[in-house]
RNA sequence: GGCCGAUUCGUCUAUCGGUUAGGACGUAAGAUUCUCAAUCUUAAAAGAGGGGUUCGAUUCCCCUAUCGGCUACCA
């Protein structure tokens, strides 16, 4: 096989937002380009202007520069392969239609959408073909001057492809190997509609991958049974020879069975579908983003890879650049995968761990700031240190760390029943007469302390040191106690403690 | 309905004819501990069913079942 310059294609059609098996369509799309010094393309399909949805190719870029899928080529880019945008394109395809109605391999027809209708209640799996096209309203069945005349006459018509019947075609998918189809199956396709003069997905497709020099399809497995259509095209062209190759990705499955994961399952199981946050124009509906839950980019970017592909051995975080060395079609799995967002949390939770404490204290910074608090970055960063390993989120640090910033106003119930017995208010008065004589508040050395005049009282360990928790953070969970009694320092301790007793007694 | 594809623990998956069928998420137990987490250790957990081929099938072939996709003047 001849040696071609790797050029691949990631080409949305604008009708809302991305949808996470998007992405990750165009993630293998660029792991695949940048493993072979390839050029990565970003093509808008906008074919079809009844579904154009305004915002959609802006959020797009906006997404996939998120979470770092870069592009060489393409609609905001550039390049030498320009315009596009399809819209942008009708005199080619225009162009290259009139090739086909030439070669005889397309034809002109001018059946209604109503016509159609109607043939398809009549006639059970009535379908446009050699078998039926015959007994149409097209260029087969009418003569020359009467196509002219219903043209001239302004009469709405399409192409339509025509599809010789009995063959088999061939479709090396380097995901599934050889897929055949019988191009009796096959309908005559619409490729061109004079009413708004653009192509369908079909021709446009074909007509752009190959002058772009497009050398492989990477792309969902949804399109696999229009595959042989498409190498039809590319026969009836006589651009068989520089023909892509094929790669049909398996889908993103719902969580709890049915079907492909669509724009729905996400506020139905509670998990974003969206990369982004997307405000819909129309419906004015909002719908979440993994950006906006808390997600890092490179978690999605590493769980979206294993979903459908993995190394062939156990290591399961990847950075992009890994992924890049080590990403390969062939090892692509050929079942849908059923997404699952335990999982996905687990991976964030996993490169929260990978960033520095003043990295985080970074991101939750605003949040502080967001509830009327103020705090030093060198203080937070302390702070997030003690917590960090117990979040997959940056936005659950609030609730695990909002005791620092307000004082507790009343105590958990359960524990106060069950720690705070009597005396213990005794027990709290001298904790703090210990607190205050403590030449450092510093963790280990305040632990030797307090641990040592616990045990040398012969008090239930348990108990006192939960009290003081209580007393400190209003229930019992959380961090070391000497470490948050360190970070809030030695005043700030012994003011709740005084308050505890005074509302516990 | 037709066509195509797929089928290993609940989930994501490894295995390219011979394994105690491995790993990860989740779950459970234990360790640790002032608490809750985190962490570590351990455990339970799988080849859809039926036929072949073979000395031997999770692996190859066929049938069935199930799931999924496609079947538009949408992509």
């Amino acid at each position: 096989m001849e040696e071609r310059k790797v050029r691949v294609r990631f080409a949305p059609s604008p009708t809302g937002a991305l949808h996470i098996g998007g992405v990750r369509t165009a993630l293998y799309n660029y792991l695949y380009a940048r493993q072979h010094g390839g050029d990565m393309i970003f093509r808008i399909e906008d074919t079809d202007s009844q579904r154009f949805v305004p915002g959609a190719e802006e959020y797009i870029m906006e997404a996939l520069e998120w979470l770092g899928i870069k592009f060489d080529e393409g609609v905001g880019y550039g390049g030498n392969y320009g315009p596009y945008r399809q819209s942008e394109r009708k005199d080619i395809y225009r162009k290259y239609v009139d090739i086909l109605l030439e070669n005889g391999k397309g034809y002109i027809a001018f059946d209604t959408p109503e016509e159609l209708d109607a043939k398809r209640n009549e006639i059970a799996n009535f379908q446009y073909d050699a078998s039926t096209r015959m007994s149409m309203r097209n260029s087969l069945t009418m003569s020359a001057d009467e196509v002219n005349a219903a043209i001239a006459a302004g009469e709405k018509y399409v192409v339509r492809f025509k599809i010789e019947p009995g063959e088999d075609v061939k479709v090396n998918d380097i995901i599934r190997g050889e897929v055949v189809i019988n191009s009796s199956i096959l309908d005559d396709k619409v490729l061109y509609k004079s009413a708004d003069n653009l192509p369908t997905y079909h021709l446009a497709n074909i007509v752009d991958d190959h002058l772009m020099e497009v050398s492989h399809v990477i792309r969902g497995e949804e399109w696999l049974p229009s595959a042989p259509l498409h190498v039809l095209l590319y026969r009836a062209f006589g651009w068989e020879d520089t023909m892509p190759r094929f790669a049909h990705l398996p889908l993103l499955l719902k969580p709890d069975g049915k079907g492909k994961l669509s724009k729905r399952d996400g506020d139905r199981l509670g998990f974003p579908v969206f990369p982004l946050e997307w405000h819909d124009p129309k419906s004015g509906e909002v719908s979440s983003g993994y950006r906006e839950a808390g997600y890092l980019p490179e978690a999605v970017v590493n769980f979206l890879a294993l979903l459908g592909w993995n190394p062939g051995n156990d290591q399961e975080i990847m950075s992009m650049d890994e992924l890049i060395k080590l990403f390969d079609l062939h090892r692509c799995s050929k079942s849908g995968a059923k997404f699952d967002y335990e999982k996905g949390k687990w991976f964030n939770h996993q490169y929260l761990q990978l960033r520095s404490d003043r990295e985080v204290a970074e991101m939750f910074m605003p949040i502080v700031e967001g509830k009327g608090y103020k705090c030093d970055i060198e203080t937070l960063t302390r702070i997030v240190s003690l917590v960090k390993s117990r979040i997959n989120f940056v936005n659950e640090l609030w609730e695990q760390t909002a005791f620092f910033f307000v004082a507790p106003t009343e105590y958990e119930e359960k524990s106060v029943r069950k720690r705070w017995d009597e005396g213990m208010a005794a027990r709290m008065e001298e904790l703090i007469a210990i607190i205050e004589e403590l030449p450092t508040m510093e963790s280990k050395a305040a632990e030797e302390v307090v641990l040592g005049w616990i045990t040398e009282k012969g008090y239930h360990m348990g108990n006192v040191m939960n009290a003081y928790r209580l007393a400190v953070v209003g229930y019992c969970k959380g961090p070391h106690m000497f470490d948050i009694s360190e970070i809030m320092g030695r005043e700030e301790t012994v003011a709740r403690l005084r308050k505890a007793i005074e509302r516990l007694g």
